[in-house]
DNA sequence: CAGATTTACATTGTATACAATAAATCCCTT
DNA sequence: AAGGGATTTATTGTATACAATGTAAATCTG
């Protein structure tokens, strides 16, 4: 496998920032990084470039690096991009869906709804994931799946947090069973709103998490 | 001005990639860059995986990174993917432009039909640039706008080829008036459905382009 | 005493030397 | 002579030493 240690840093290091270990702002001190992991500056360095370029930290020439907690605004701008992005996958997987993917839809909503009555959380979130990044596949355009695979992983923190909200779940798959008939009946933009609809109906529901909770200090 | 080495290095290349100085498949060598360009291969490296991240060249572990023109389904995807963004940012934009913007869509489209007029290619080609970019911006949504940005700025050379078919011009501007039309009504539909197709409509004439000149070696 | 200038320090940016590894070549064996 | 394995070589990956630079503190001057 490609094991180099710059790869192994930057996985690490993306997941500690994304479980919140770090606070906005922090600065990562490289040499503190390397003596931790064991290795030397030069991997270290390699890494924190990657996630600059991924957008987790932050790069300020000659003074160091910062992690950068997505502010509510960016959120809600980050959630919105996804809304449009998987509306795109809809649209496109509406015209050239296989009906191989279609029938693995249907049974993987047919599992989430048995794993929702048997309260199993940790299941249905996993029975969630397949259904949407079966539909990104079904895009047929690879370059659209990779990019919405790519923020589906960045919001992957927040939309755990947002699943738990009271009710949602059910209502949740309801829509991915609207959305599979739309599928069916061969109507993209049907597919395209109602997957604009699903995800933008999180923003909402975050919006409210986030002004009760009033996380933004 | 933030000028490391490491990133004046990796825009020269990739103007260098991007311009056609290196065929697909060619390897980057490393010192060779280095010594090119009077540095180390600190620098150079650096470098090379930021352009790893954007695509265009691939690297093999402990073989050599190598330049990574996309082919045509790669093309073909890209402009999809590019429709698609735009399309978003229309319908975002139908519904949040502010008067200036459009003023100044207003204005970009009279000084392209002078331009057009005046046999200026590089002006309007510039004028085509300052209109969508402004699209991007009045969507709204910073990431939306970065990445549509990214991968205009990416497609920037096909884009350029196929402007100069016949006619493609002044076909263009009217879809261009179309669009500002729309935003003018309000209608995010619409506005998103023109601009999808004033992209997609560029990649069935570079299809054309492609097939005939059969560049796909 | 306040402000500016200089000096010291902390931190990133760069260079070079060394280690690891995979491809290619060459030699040995059958 | 052909095939397989050891060896060599080319190239990336890593470590460390050094240079550049920006911040902050300390000192000097008005």
């Amino acid at each position: 496998m490609g094991k180099n240690k710059a790869e192994v840093i930057a996985t690490a290091l993306e997941e500690s920032i994304l479980r919140g270990d770090y606070h906005d702002g922090d600065r990562l001190d490289e040499i503190k990084i390397a003596s931790e992991y064991g290795v030397s500056r030069t991997p270290v360095r390699e890494a924190l470039h990657k996630l600059v370029l991924s957008g987790l930290i932050e790069q300020i020439p000659r003074r160091g690096v910062f992690v950068r907690q997505p502010g509510a605004v960016e959120l809600m701008e980050l959630f919105e991009f996804m809304a449009e992005l998987e509306s795109c996958c809809g649209r496109l997987a509406a015209l050239r869906i296989s009906e191989e993917a279609l029938e693995t839809l249907r049974a993987t909503n047919k599992a989430s709804r048995l794993a929702l009555t048997a309260n199993d959380t940790d299941q249905y979130y996993e029975y969630n994931e397949t259904f949407h990044s079966t539909i990104y596949r079904e895009s047929g355009n690879r370059i659209l799946e990779s990019e919405s695979l790519r923020l589906h992983q960045r919001l992957k923190p927040y939309r755990r947090i947002q699943l738990q909200v009271r009710g949602r779940p059910v209502q949740s798959l309801a829509e991915h069973e609207a959305i599979v008939a739309s599928f069916e009946a061969g109507e993209p933009d049907k597919a395209s709103q109602l997957l604009r609809e699903h995800v933008a109906v999180q923003v909402e529901k975050f919006r409210h998490l986030l002004s009760s909770l009033e996380l933004t200090d």
